[in-house]
DNA sequence: AAGCTTGAAAGTCAAAGAAAGTAAAAGTCA
DNA sequence: TGACTTTTACTTTCTTTGACTTTCAAGCTT
């Protein structure tokens, strides 16, 4: 088995047993036997919003890094969802993904409202079109991740 | 748990009993086992207008520091927030402002996370700086005006 | 009483330290 | 060979401290 595995795994274990996986980076990376960085490569591969994970961290003296993950009620169907947005996706594709979602009861009107306002395309007029819609897509997916999280 | 959140817990608590934190900086860095300056440090990293404090103090013999929190109320102070964000915004920046309200009852904990999500560096890897802040400033504004038209 | 002196605070700024983030080179393996 | 992994060197952010500055209250002088 090899590293980028191993680290993964103790991280679903940990996420597992208390729901949440926090870790100082540096110390972790010790305990493993591996760079730091290798601690990044694992979450960016491997614990994305697509793949139904947030991530938080801070720097600096007392820093962590802490991996959450979406809670089971809903999951499949929102992680389809989530992971039916590709890499772009404008404010009519979005709005009709949060309306759906809305009507079935996934979503409550404030977070329909809320998630709309962010997607309008007003808000992104200092942006290209195709910047514009990555972005609108990455918001999008994290924001549907986050409404699921603990 | 580093030094910063131990005293920032600290005048939480002081906050959160009697209504106000006062102190004497000295005597009280004294008791904490820190450098005096640190204490500003805390204050002036933690506890902000944005997040929805307010600092006095006073120097010279029988000095104090003391933190009250601002009281907010409804709509005319969401829109007085929406009105003092700029033209751009960075995440430490836009998570301030939605801390604060959330602190002061203005936002659910779920409107947090979600604006939170939506603000998040990560999204707007596509875009370069400038123009993530601008995006940033309108996404925020937005949706703090949407939570308060049902 | 008006102004001066002094010591006791708090404020500021910059340097040093601690921790996570990033990019790219180097290695591995199917 | 190409995708994935691992390491290295460097950057950015957050914390902690120390040296210095500014402000205030109170006592002293005239």
């Amino acid at each position: 088995m090899n590293l980028s595995n191993e680290i993964a795994r103790m991280l679903s274990d940990m996420l597992s047993e208390t729901g949440t996986a926090e870790i100082c980076r540096n110390e972790f990376a010790e305990s493993v036997g591996c760079a730091p960085s290798q601690i990044n490569y694992v979450i960016t591969s491997r614990f994305t919003p697509e793949m139904g994970y947030n991530v938080e961290s801070r720097r600096g003296g007392g820093g962590y890094i802490r991996i959450t993950r979406i809670s089971l009620d809903g999951r499949q169907t929102l992680m389809h969802v989530v992971n039916g947005i590709g890499a772009a996706l404008d404010e009519g594709g979005a709005a009709a993904i949060i309306s759906g979602l809305a009507q079935n009861d996934m979503l409550t009107a404030s977070q329909e409202r809320l998630m709309k306002a962010a997607v309008n395309d007003k808000n992104y007029a200092a942006a290209d079109r195709k910047v514009a819609d990555a972005v609108r897509a990455q918001i999008l997916k994290r924001m549907l991740v986050s409404v699921q999280s603990p």
